[in-house]
DNA sequence: CGGATTTTTGACCAATGTCAAGACCGGTGG
DNA sequence: CCACCGGTCTTGACATTGGTCAAAAATCCG
């Protein structure tokens, strides 16, 4: 197979993939993470929601987790690999509605309409936990906590979705992305500076409202004016004061 | 003050008005409609549900229900007029985040960063019904119901404001901006036949990534193909099926 | 090595933004 | 009642960003 090497060696920023944890750690980057690792959620509610838990995959590179139209029935949260959402239409063309690295969730948009409302699909290996909701539902009654990170993580989502919709030029929007990208791969605990992109410039070019000539163009122009260094897609930002600077008009978060 | 006269005559769709419902029916347009009307709460919760409602306003047009940086401390549903929710930037420009017509919840981007990440203004007079969410919060932890809808809403945000993010052209976001106004009335029961835009073309325009100049130009020329009737903010759709046609490719629901 | 796919680059063009002027509309005060 | 005023909206002329098309280059992978 061969997919999964970098777990033998250190791990790199490049391929980040999460701890196994245990019953009272719990996955480094897992998506509840905050409820359980210095919170104070008692033992028990931890190993509950540890039981609650399936690790599945791996997933191959274009693999779907999960497909739209399919019966709602649970959420997934990334271990390892990188995994877009996207929708298909009639004519065939996909829109992508965004990226989910380790540690993120990934299918909270359906529990409204109680089916997938996009697939989930693997960029490259992909590992992930499985929380089946109602279970997850159910735990929150009980725990306040984990209740509570459930609303957080849906609030959050819708944050940052709006937040995507302001109009912007092609700089500014290839300038968040990356910062974006970057501080999120931080957040995690790996390196920031210097980033792998998972996704065809296509897709960042889907992603983004843009053509893919026209990310090509603005990463090389980027790299002409020494923001950041482009090698396929490998990326390493250095001058990201800069980059923000850019991107400062997208008043993130 | 004659700002509330549309109460004692007939409801007009132009400036809709939930009833005050009671105990047992709770306001027809209400957020928790659906958790109260049909879907068997029992009348001892659906009764906390609506002790724990507080109406609030009138708030006339361009005051605030919430501002950016204020305290996290409840989430709104709108009785009455319409809401907008924006960004103000260091410049002074603004961005719309979005338009919240009667019986929709604002507020629900607030959970996780625990402080407004935006400003709530009124657009026309407005009514509103203020939920403190540590209180709802505690609720939805004995009712199920209640965490439901609340999940629901949240969720269904998520999914409309990614939908949103789909790069377009102007006809198609100004048709699809149309229909969305429209089948929103509708949901609710008001006429989605003629509807008024309580916001300016600016707004309009800065809600879908647009210049104003743009929005006067395309609903002009839906005017002259017959696609809509066009007076001031009066807008009367003619040909639906015409305008679907226009914002097929913005795949919604 | 060879074919497929992705990415880059260039030339051109169209959609939409910008700027500016004028029309409209509602409210206010003479 | 009318004239004026401020804001909003519309319309026109023009500029610009970024999309499209096409081809070359690079990369991937068997």
């Amino acid at each position: 197979m061969g997919h999964d090497e970098t777990r033998n060696g250190r791990v790199t920023p490049h391929n980040p993939i999460a701890d196994d944890g245990d019953e009272y750690k719990f996955c480094s980057t897992c998506a509840f993470g905050a409820v359980c690792v210095g919170r104070g959620v008692d033992k028990i509610g931890l190993s509950e929601l540890h039981c609650l838990v399936e690790h599945v995959g791996s997933y191959r590179a274009g693999e779907s987790i999960f497909r739209t139209g399919d019966r709602f029935g649970a959420i997934f949260a990334v271990r390892s690999g990188t995994v877009k959402t996207r929708l298909v239409d009639m004519e065939g063309r996909e829109l992508i509605l965004g990226f989910y690295l380790p540690g993120e969730l990934v299918g909270l948009n359906a529990i409204h309409p109680e089916i997938y409302p996009c697939d989930a699909v693997a960029l490259d290996t992909v590992e992930v936990c499985r929380f089946l909701f109602p279970a997850l539902a159910t735990l929150a009654m009980r725990i306040p906590q984990v209740q509570k990170e459930l609303f957080r993580r849906l609030s959050k989502d819708i944050g940052d979705a709006s937040l995507r919709n302001q109009e912007s030029s092609a700089d500014e929007r290839l300038a968040g992305f990356v910062l974006d990208l970057s501080a999120r791969y931080a957040a995690r605990g790996f390196s920031g500076q210097s980033l792998h992109l998972s996704m065809s410039r296509s897709d960042i070019a889907n992603y983004l409202g843009l053509a893919s000539e026209t990310v090509s163009r603005v990463l090389r122009r980027f790299q002409d004016g020494g923001l950041l260094e482009v090698d396929g897609r490998e990326v390493t930002i250095t001058d990201a004061a800069a980059l923000r600077d850019i991107a400062k008009n997208l008043l993130h978060r």
